[in-house]
DNA sequence: CAGATATTGAGACCGCCA
DNA sequence: CTACTGGCGGTCTCAATA
């Protein structure tokens, strides 16, 4: 969340207490339009939004120049436009943000191997092992922060916390170019003052919700018995948002994820009516898809079909074929099928396919289990621990371990997350 | 005016079984 | 034998969030 525009960042001195804490987040500031002004000098210091320039963009990031003018992410190109008149609009390059990402990522674990990468911007460490090495928790993040600017010339904020939650929410509350550390005794009086917004799974619907109640901060969370709160988000998101202002978080800082589902979906630049067009587009997609799951060594389950109407209307549907599949040809047929099902009486503005339900696969590459019995077992495990950690982070990777087969992991890097920076 | 990708949970529905 | 019921698990759709 966050101010968003960059006002009223924090940095703790040098002498700030750090006792407790081993989970640091960074975030770089306004990534893309920074990495935008490296390669272009002269852009510096003016307003720029990074989106898509044709026609229906959405602003992917913005300078803090831009967002004086109160551009934000995710808005429209158009509508950032008539707010910030002369901000530059530049095609994003996201194999440049790809390249100073690993390159910043590197320096990461040039600290610690526990290096969470949550998107191309932002990463989790846990530093409690390095600190013979490296130093407290404190002194790793200031060097992280004079590297990263050194080596890479980017601006990056961190949050230094005993917990993943805290860090992250430091993080936010310290940019752009700073550092906020919030030592274990600290921790309680920070949370109680944060708005509601600020924890994480609380969004404007939730938080709306509770507003409503009149619960505007995580010290009224705490003062709200437990089955108002319940009654407001449901229960397991109660007992979630719950743990969560008492600054309990057992999450850990995860080396390997798995993915569970593959998708690609596209936005067309004007509304499809041609039925015959939009099969098509499925092909190709269903292509695309069926390579990604190939190169993971999935094959998968369920085959899900998203389309969206020119008015905005947004469906899913899906179907379960008897035999998983990794082949482009039958998750095209699948997401066809789905698809002639389907109310044509409106033109069509977006359309994808995902693959969900993924099991392992393929030339013995990661057969850990090849069975559902295995997977069943894993699931049961993971439904246990999302008990214990009320839900969240816990991921197979976290149950099974890392896998042997690294390589084999699809190159998939995140795109950007555009709710924040 | 509103992109792309992924995860999670709730609720509806359905079939199976005792 | 059929009808009803409740539990359970799986599937599907959708909303919310990151």
């Amino acid at each position: 969340m966050g101010r968003g525009d960059g006002t009223g960042r924090v940095v703790s001195p040098d002498d700030a207490d750090d006792s407790g804490t081993r989970i640091l987040h960074v975030d770089m500031d306004a990534f893309y339009p920074s990495v935008e002004v490296l390669d272009d000098p002269s852009l510096a210091g003016k307003p720029l939004i990074v989106g898509g320039a044709e026609g229906r963009g959405v602003v992917a990031s913005a300078s803090y120049e831009a967002r004086r003018y109160g551009v934000r992410s995710a808005m429209s190109v158009q509508v950032a436009l008539r707010l910030c008149p002369t901000a530059i609009v530049v095609v994003p390059h996201f194999e440049r943000y790809a390249a100073l990402s690993r390159q910043v990522m590197d320096i990461f674990h040039s600290v610690t191997p526990l290096v969470e990468p949550l998107s191309i911007d932002e990463a989790f460490l846990d530093v409690a092992g390095a600190r013979r090495l490296w130093g407290s928790p404190g002194h790793i993040a200031r060097e992280l922060r004079a590297r990263v600017r050194a080596e890479t010339g980017l601006i990056c904020s961190i949050g230094v916390a005993s917990t993943k939650h805290v860090a992250k929410i430091a993080s936010t509350l310290s940019k752009p170019d700073g550092l906020l550390i919030v030592s274990a005794d600290e921790t309680a009086a920070f949370l109680a003052a944060r708005p509601v917004a600020a924890l994480w799974g609380v969004g404007p619907k939730a938080a709306e919700a509770l507003a409503g109640r009149g619960i505007h901060t995580v010290a009224d969370i705490l003062a709200t018995p437990p089955s108002v709160l319940d009654r407001a988000l449901g229960a397991v998101t109660g007992q979630r948002i719950r743990q969560l202002a008492q600054g309990h978080d057992p999450r850990t800082v995860e080396v390997e994820r798995i993915e569970k589902s593959i998708g690609h979906e596209e936005t067309f630049l004007e509304d499809v009516a041609d039925p015959t067009v939009l099969r098509s587009e499925l092909r190709r997609l269903a292509d695309r898809v069926a390579a990604r799951l190939r190169a993971g060594g999935w094959e998968a389950g369920t085959i899900a079909l998203k389309l969206r109407y020119a008015d905005f209307t947004t469906l899913t549907r899906a179907s379960t074929p008897a035999e998983p599949t990794d082949v482009g040809q039958r998750i095209g047929d699948v997401a066809i099928g789905l698809f002639e099902q389907l109310d044509l009486s409106q033109p069509v503005r977006l359309i994808g396919v995902r693959a969900e339900k993924l099991r392992p696969h393929g030339g013995g590459m990661i057969p850990l289990w090849d069975d559902d019995a295995g997977w069943k077992r894993i699931d049961a495990a993971l439904d246990g621990a999302r008990e214990r950690f009320g839900g969240g982070a816990v991921t197979r990777a976290s149950v099974i371990g890392p896998r042997r087969d690294v390589n084999a992991l699809p190159t998939n890097p995140r795109l950007p997350d555009v709710s924040r920076d």
